[in-house]
DNA sequence: GTGGCTCCTTACCCGCGGGTAGGATAGCTA
DNA sequence: TAGCTATCCTACCCGCGGGTAAGGAGCCAC
């Protein structure tokens, strides 16, 4: 089941997204044929299609150009274009699954259990299946795989309330809704899946530590000022004019 | 440009969504005639589709059974499908830039214009504008309007960094990356989109309320403990297990 | 009552794309 | 050499849905 280490050929990393992605049947003369290969090359060409111009936008057909193949031969690995959806969004839900089984047994307290599955957790969404794992639509599914695919969201949902309980109860987190709280961090983390490409400066690990700075320590200064946001706090305001737009 | 505010007749708010919305053309005999009136009906019921079924599996169809009528009456009044989405994200943002506005002039410290402009963010995104505000992705328009809609996100984008890079300035806020700051917040408000249905509990401003309080204390506990998340914090665990299903 | 305008209809076009039918080719087995 | 299977192809089907053509019913001006 989670054979999903082995990645194909890699021609090494290409930043630009009009060359094909490493393809199994590059040279049309030697073929591979180990049949899990091609069928994994073919859910990491969609995911990839996917998320350069979103499901709807794209086209068996695209997957396969990419792939320098024909429609037929896509589907001969794959029953169906939600299936494909499926596929993808699997692949990204288990990276953030092994997350939480990894610190399931670290002795430290939950804030940082909860920290470790969070940079996981943004390493998944800034990754190939991010788009697919974060945006499937379960209107664009059928009924089975939506119940599926919303029971796996859910699990996840649950295992970071879970932490935040847990965190608050051991004094690492200080006490709040877990429900709300858990919706908070994962739509921050989930959303980068709508801006961030990789071609960018920052890698998913960066994104998601920055974040969870923000997390931790909160907006509210953490020194003295401010006892309780109260009232006229005018007095350090009027230079705001001026540095506005600088910088 | 914001004669946005004469909202249709409205027959009472309706749960059930199999129900037709409140429609100019209700009743067939007597139809009213203000053109700008219907246009609205129409963007109306677009926003609605589009937030139930999403943009690709909403047809035009569709559209004009909501309002009682057929699909080249929608076109009398908009010129394609996608200028439809397109008004529909105008519609959405445009609360939040009178947000922005609203708060532009009040003499607080950032810190709390931040937290008002939040509240409405998460109202508009709540609202029924809020699926197309968020999820019209630049892929499913013409470049024209792709370059339009970046124009608007970009400057609620950089209006909260400002915001932010203002109340780290006057020290309301703690120091803090604002362009990595600003994501996370409105990552968090703008998924709200994917998971709230208007028949919950919650209201828009409750759940931003919720946020805004999450992201202005931290997770970090205030008062005294863990002094810098050192090591060896693994004292307090150990009933784990036992209380982390319950409730 | 006639021309013209607004608004909405029925009936249609047509391309895109998911999905399939029915072979070819290549390799393995014997 | 024949035969079988795995793999991939060319050629096709067909429904959905965006968008249009053309006309008819009400209404107003003169």
């Amino acid at each position: 089941m989670n054979s999903r280490r082995a990645s194909p050929p890699a021609a090494g990393k290409q930043t630009v997204p009009a060359a094909p992605v490493a393809s199994p049947w590059r040279s049309s003369r030697e073929r591979l044929r180990d049949r899990a290969v091609k069928r994994e090359a073919v859910i990491r060409a969609a995911a990839r299609e996917f998320n350069r111009k979103g499901y709807h936008n794209t086209s068996l057909d695209d997957i396969a150009a990419r792939l320098e193949v024909t429609k037929p031969t896509v589907y001969y690995y794959v029953t169906s274009k939600e299936q494909l959806l499926f596929q993808c969004f699997v692949a990204g839900v288990e990276q953030i699954r092994a997350a939480f089984r990894d610190v399931r047994h670290l002795e430290v307290p939950a804030r940082e259990r909860l920290n470790a599955v969070l940079r996981h957790y943004g390493e998944a969404v800034a990754s190939e299946f991010g788009w697919c794992m974060v945006r499937a639509e379960d209107q664009d599914l059928s009924p089975a795989m939506s119940r599926h695919i919303k029971a796996l969201k859910s699990e996840i949902d649950h295992g970071i309330r879970r932490l935040i309980r847990e965190g608050v109860q051991d004094g690492s987190i200080r006490p709040c809704d877990p429900k709300m709280t858990a919706f908070a961090l994962a739509g921050a983390l989930n959303w980068i899946a709508h801006w961030y490409r990789e071609d960018q400066s920052l890698t998913g690990a960066q994104i998601a530590d920055a974040f969870v700075a923000v997390f931790e320590g909160g907006l509210r200064p953490r020194a003295s000022a401010t006892p309780l946001a109260a009232r006229g706090g005018t007095r350090r305001r009027a230079r705001r004019a001026a540095t506005a737009l600088t910088r």
